[in-house]
DNA sequence: ACAAATAGGTCAATTATATTGTCCTAATAA
DNA sequence: TTATTAGGACAATATAATTGACCTATTTGT
């Protein structure tokens, strides 16, 4: 066992550790609300891809529909995104936050965001562009990251 | 909304799609064992801390002691582990991989290892250490954290 | 010696998250 | 007009976790 192996169990236990911390503060804030983590991530992302069709968003979250359809349906009932029949194909839906659900996924990434950025300054340097490498290697290959990859928020046909 | 914001939107998202790959090659190669994440968790754990009590895996895991007991059980009947009486003190469950265990946590760390060091040779200059900075940060507020911070690979009384 | 505390195990009920399979409607395309 | 596609719904199942209650064995403190 050399250095460099002790290091990346390190690296290893560091990504099970750092993750845990990162998922804490939005997986209690969200209690009250009767909603779970499944729920953050729809919301996170329909507010980054706003009128995403449902199964654009299956991509991104890789998940089966069945997953998807009930948490989608709860946030639904909660007034907390909306459904809207695509005009170029109606068989299509696309989601929306409503105006709590914006307030909502805005509070929740709000703490996450200030959680990343208070760590970013302190260590101060290029430590927030080596990490995003670092991650974007690891990103690019989730078949969901192709609706960040240009400058395609709405869709293009 | 500004372009930092953006950024650290983007960090949020990282952060996801780069734990979901970083846990994706381990937890297919685990299932042909009949076993799941929460195995590879606890075999990881016990190989960076042999002869680890089961209280004291439980305060790294966070997980109740009955959220534990029954993916112990399943490791032990498998014999990828073993369960020691302490010496000092009977009530005590110390736990060790056997040979098995050994071989397979092996296994599954060392394709994340290789990931990750890939990852960090292709990016060079210091990318590994100010990933492991960030991280770091995150990691540290864990209770199970506090059996990694110094030279105390087996315990301390 | 004996009561209290500790480590660990077990059983039950419940919740959340996910799967596959099947079947259905509505809308569009060939 | 048939086939395909987007989406929804229901059932059965698996995994992962919780809280609560109760049990044994061992050690500690009085």
């Amino acid at each position: 066992m050399n250095e460099e192996e002790q290091q990346l169990n390190k690296v290893l236990m560091l990504f099970y550790f750092g993750y845990r911390t990162f998922t804490e503060k939005p997986d209690q804030m969200i209690e009250k609300y009767g909603i779970q983590r499944v729920h953050h991530r729809i919301l996170f992302f329909i507010a980054r891809v706003p009128g995403i069709t449902v199964n654009d968003l299956l991509s991104i979250l890789e998940v089966s529909k069945q997953a998807l359809n009930a948490p989608l349906r709860q946030l639904y009932e909660k007034n907390l995104i909306k459904m809207v029949h695509a005009d170029y194909d109606k068989r299509f839906k696309q989601l929306y936050l409503t105006d709590q659900g914006k307030q909502l996924e805005s509070e929740l990434s709000h703490v996450q965001r200030e959680q990343m950025k208070t760590i970013f300054n302190s260590l101060g340097g290029n430590h927030q562009e080596a990490w995003i490498d670092v991650m974007n290697v690891l990103a690019k290959v989730r078949p969901g990251q192709q609706f960040f990859n240009e400058q395609n928020g709405e869709r293009c046909d």
